[in-house]
DNA sequence: CGAGTAACTTACTGGGAGTAAGTTCCGGCG
DNA sequence: CGCCGGAACTTACTCCCAGTAAGTTACTCG
């Protein structure tokens, strides 16, 4: 009943569905890796994208599921892109080293993704635990593999022990991503994956052969 | 006003406060121990301990505050641990071993320490951050120190790796640490010190020579 | 015994997750 | 055109839990 403002846009009426579900999923993405999960609340979402809370109910369930679905677009650009890198390198040292390289810089290029993919989300209780375990087995999965691409093909492969090896690695590599962001000046992707690859490589060579 | 009931304790009348203190956090770090930080609710441990909340916040302060006294008695034994198996040990190659040896253990026999320290607890958003960050930064202390101790007295120290090296080495044991608790028959301690050895000793001598 | 204080409680506020029950808009069909 | 069915969307709650204000009870010491 106003006079139409010049700076107002044109009233966002109604959306179809699809539409406001990736408008939501935006707003989620950036305020998640803003203020992290706890420090956010649906409401500051629903304010965001000009909607109320329950119609992001409707579409996702809860704020896990809203998190949830923030997760998997970002675990997939991230998966994909590490063994991208992997599958490049002409030999299993040089897949290590590429692997790393990838995996910090991706972290360094989507400063938010990080802090919603693992510095809450990898460390969620309840419901998310089982999703964020699956995204953390993919990268298992992945670094077992290249360990299995080194061993002679005659030798006995001791499961346990790759399991061991592979969640070494992905732990270590989780925890230096961690330490980078909150670290002021952090060493270049390129440093930090050299000096791991220098510290794993060796060993895992040698563990391959006995 | 009943009679005196024979199962009944004699009814918990009023004790000094650091008997209370003591009552209280005993009952917070199992309670927490079993629901985790978010899944524990202050009136269930004021229940558990058959006392009011408000006494809680008067001896603790808040949730986080009682969550880090019981963070801080379990990090002390811990390291602890951990840091008298090092010291045992005769040479660096065998610390490192030992260490490892202590930290698995150590969780074995506490598993509600466990879920306390880090399945939660390291993971912690907000206020605790810092205080968990300095929980993790004491054993990342540790390895640095075992590190350096195995350098030449005449190599220039590269900082800036050796706290890569230490960060990452902290990374996979925390790692491997829920692996195992999430694991139905998890390999024994010393298979998985021992793999964790042979994975980083080999590199981490030859990056001391380099 | 009475006064002072430490130990403890009742009864609340506030905020955020989640929901019940509508209301408004749009497209299609007579 | 009118009107009806469903999808998009809202208002106005409930409940749960962290945290608090203000008071009450019981022990201690003079």
């Amino acid at each position: 009943m106003q006079v139409t403002s010049t700076t107002e846009q044109p009233p966002k009426r109604r959306r179809d569905r699809a539409a406001r579900e990736r408008e939501i999923l935006a707003a989620a993405e950036r305020i998640f890796g803003e203020r992290g999960y706890q420090g956010t609340s649906m409401d500051d979402i629903a304010a965001a994208v000009g909607v109320s809370k329950p119609l992001i109910y409707q579409y996702y369930g809860s704020k896990d599921g809203l998190f949830l679905a923030c997760l998997a677009r970002l675990r997939a650009q991230l998966l994909e892109t590490v063994s991208d890198a992997v599958m490049a390198a002409t030999d299993v040292e040089n897949a290590l080293y590429a692997g790393f390289v990838a995996w910090f810089q991706f972290l360094d290029e989507h400063p938010q993704a990080w802090s919603v993919l693992i510095d809450e989300g990898m460390l969620a209780t309840g419901p998310m635990a089982a999703t964020t375990e699956e995204v953390r087995n993919a990268f298992v999965e992945l670094i077992a593999a290249m360990v299995r691409l080194n061993l002679p093909p005659s030798r006995p492969t001791d499961d346990a022990e790759i399991e061991i090896l592979a969640h070494s690695i992905s732990g270590a590599t989780e925890r230096l991503a961690i330490w980078r962001t909150r670290t002021p000046n952090p060493p270049t992707p390129q440093k930090v994956a050299r000096t791991l690859k220098d510290l794993l490589w060796q060993g895992l060579d040698t563990l391959s052969k006995s």
